[in-house]
DNA sequence: GTTATATTCAACCAAATGGTTGACGATTGT
DNA sequence: ACAATCGTCAACCATTTGGTTGAATATAAC
């Protein structure tokens, strides 16, 4: 059906795959390149560039071409609505920095 | 192919669609017969169904039968995994960036 | 000007998703 | 015993998703 999607439904499903959860951590580290963004993973460049667009369209990352680059970076604030939204559910702790730690592990060795 | 979702592709697929978050928020106030759940929607009991089967499935509700009627509970725990892993990208700003990325080169690095 | 690099586009494909309907088993009420 | 209620199951269907390949575009380098 149309799917009226509105921001949740596009945040969360950008975030509901692990190659793309995998990009957004790769880009905390700095704005990456997209051929760069691509190298790692075991698939063509041509995925990894629709993964892109799926994370740009759900505003998580941006994307600025200089020269024959085009340049990813990271967006946080896009998941500022969906955490809220979670969080209303119950008072997680505030951040606990070995529980995102726990879970980044498991996230790099699990994709591959 | 490989399809290894982890917890938090579950999670935040289970989070994408509009009918099932509507559920999780409707069984905020209180535990509910899967009839009730549907009653509000305009979509067929079969298809609650299948919702709820998908938030079991990600831990997001619990169900337990009794008589006739099957209970549906929040279980507002599964989102915790999902709501540290986001609340991490946010943070990073204002807390420890310099830490983190020396965790994350050494994992990054690390990869097997 | 030719060649290499960076990225997207278009067409295709298999599998997953979200819905339907009708039949079914289990439980409750009369 | 019989009928009504609760919920799931199985088979189907259309659309979306996540991937592929090969051609196309735009910029950079030689």
């Amino acid at each position: 059906m149309a799917a009226m999607s509105n921001q949740l439904d596009t945040t969360f499903q950008a975030l509901a795959d692990p190659t793309r959860r995998s990009i957004l951590t790769m880009l905390l580290e700095d704005d990456m390149a997209v051929t760069d963004v691509a190298a790692p993973f075991e698939m063509s460049l041509a995925a990894i560039s629709k993964h892109l667009g799926i994370l740009t369209r759900a505003g998580l990352i941006s994307q600025e071409r200089r020269g024959r680059v085009k340049w990813c970076k990271l967006e946080p604030d896009a998941m500022r609505d969906a955490s809220i939204w979670m969080q209303s559910f119950g008072q997680f702790e505030a951040v606990n920095l070995d529980a995102f730690e726990r879970f980044l592990e498991t996230e790099l060795s699990d994709d591959d």
